[in-house]
DNA sequence: GAGTCTGTACTCGGATATCTTCTGTCCGAGTTCTCTAGG
DNA sequence: CCTAGAGAACTCGGACAGAAGATATCCGAGTACAGACTC
């Protein structure tokens, strides 16, 4: 099991497109410096939370990426999720339905229990994730860095 | 991020293994027809759970797999570590140190927030699966079925 | 008849190919700004 | 001097290779039982 590394990519840049002045937005170059991380691989990651409806993208020379709504409205779950995909890590193969003492299928009409163990474990992980907001990303960020970000950020915009 | 099938397979084979009669093992061949799955690669997985202290494994002909411990001392959550490894599925890059905006080193004697975030989840996970033992593994068979497992594994028995 | 020895059959364990998924990259479509030319 | 037009530069988006890990498999090492032989 392992995230992809997209996740702490977004995590942090979502962070710091949140601090973009209003009504401008952070060119994916500009983001790529940021943490100087491939900027062709990082398009990848942020098509995904614009697809997921998070990120608002606009092109041309002014373009860039800017959030899709209220900060307090989106969760860290929404920005994983949107990289990740919304499905459960395990995926029940219905094995008790295989084999020597095969499980009739009347009596499965309710789900595995050993899916129901996962599913709930995967529920707590997910509930976790949910109760933190992009406004929760931006106060991670020390606050002398965070005045040399909008001014970096605020330098950028056109 | 997904899970290995494997997880699946081991933690319905490790119900099915307690199920064996007092002082008896269950060799990997009764357990691949038990769920009819590759007896090979099914190995793989039981060998990570004899390195993980979870089953002992005895060789020649009454040989197989058996609990190590008490099945009220095991829980979901080791199983699963002792295939998908204990580590945590989000590895911090420490991106944050990285970049035009750099946060110097002596600000990171805290880990990332981001990774904070992302490990209290990983936390609730584990606490979720960590609540739940082998014997209630072994409850979630149905009754019916129970007995017919118990019958198998018995005339398998030497 | 009892004990011992040898052989066989059965078990698990490590080393080895194949394949899907993540990682990384490139070039094309679209838009806005700017510069220039004309009125 | 002002306006309109065309060009250029900058943006994001989808299609294309390479690498790592999961999946699947085989053959070898070790052990307990069973049979046969000897005393």
């Amino acid at each position: 099991m392992k995230l992809s590394q997209g996740v702490e990519w977004m995590l942090h840049g979502v962070g710091v497109i949140a601090h973009a002045p209003p009504g401008t937005s952070v060119a994916r170059r500009v983001l790529a410096e940021q943490y100087d991380l491939p900027e062709a691989y990082l398009a990848k990651h942020l098509k995904a939370l614009v697809r997921a409806g998070i990120l608002t993208a606009t092109t041309g020379p002014a373009g860039g990426f800017r959030l899709a709504r209220d900060p307090a409205d989106i969760t860290a779950l929404e920005i994983v999720e949107a990289i990740e995909g919304s499905a459960s890590p395990f995926v029940c193969q219905e094995i008790r339905q295989r084999g020597l003492v095969a499980v009739p299928p009347e009596l499965c009409r309710r789900p595995c229990g050993i899916s129901t163990v996962m599913d709930r474990a995967h529920q707590a992980w997910r509930e976790s994730l949910r109760d933190v907001t992009v406004v929760d990303l931006m106060r991670l960020i020390p606050k002398s860095l965070r005045d040399k970000l909008v001014a970096r950020l605020a330098a950028n915009a056109r």
